[in-house]
DNA sequence: CCGCGGGCGTCTAATCACTG
DNA sequence: CAGTGATTAGACGCCCGCGG
């Protein structure tokens, strides 16, 4: 999981490991935090493997910082990685990291996943539905009734946002990348450079 | 030049979840 | 249940920039 985000953030630039924390914390920290004791082994790791690599900046004359950045064996892993998600990717803590990197991935697969995401989302909403009869007919105290409602009307808002992001995907499908970006159309706040971003569908098809 | 403060990077003990 | 790996908080050390 860090590992994905890791390469994720290397990819759209080269940075060292405190930064990489803070961005971590910027982008991902909504719904997940990083510590120092866990991102340095597992840096460490992925330049074992070979994915990442240190260098240090021509322009780095004064502090000696160890810069990482990501290889093409790296570019390769993160696709993977990325797309291989598909068996996990409706999970409620992998998702949303999966969703920060979400414009590498080509349309259908996007598509696939936010369906499965969709649907195990339905699920947890039916299983509500029936954890709520139960706790009626339990008497269940009205805290507690009132913390279920609040989780499955969170699932309910979940699940048209869900629709929402499906719906612009096969628009771009149907009518090509002209069609409307997905709402809200965030763009990352830093993306690299005009390159456009290779998706694992690109890849595939090669 | 020297000392200090702070940014950056590393290490470690502890905790927790998972697996065989 | 023990072993393993991932993760955490926090301590520590290195080094740069800055002011005296």
């Amino acid at each position: 999981m860090l590992e994905l985000a890791i390469l994720g953030l290397l990819k759209e630039r080269a940075m060292h490991g405190y930064e990489l924390r803070k961005q971590l914390s910027q982008k991902l920290g909504f719904f997940w935090t990083v510590s120092f004791g866990s991102l340095y082994p597992t840096l460490k790791k992925l330049e074992r493997r070979g994915v990442v690599e240190k260098f240090f900046p021509p322009e780095q004359t004064t502090r000696r910082k160890q810069v990482y950045r990501i290889t093409p064996a790296g570019e390769a892993e993160f696709l993977e990685l990325l797309a291989e998600g598909a068996h996990s990717v409706w999970e409620e803590d992998k998702f949303p990291l999966r969703l920060a990197f979400f414009r590498y991935l080509g349309p259908e697969t996007r598509v696939r996943l936010l369906e499965r995401r969709k649907a195990y989302l339905e699920d947890k909403l039916d299983e509500g539905r029936r954890s709520l009869g139960w706790a009626h007919r339990g008497r269940a105290d009205s805290y507690t009734l009132s913390l279920m409602r609040h989780g499955m009307e969170t699932t309910q808002h979940d699940i048209a946002w869900l629709d929402k992001l499906l719906h612009a995907e096969r628009a771009v499908l149907r009518d090509g990348p002209r069609a409307s970006a997905p709402d809200p159309p965030e763009r990352p706040a830093a993306e690299p450079d005009d390159r456009q971003p290779r998706t694992t569908d690109e890849v595939r098809s090669t």
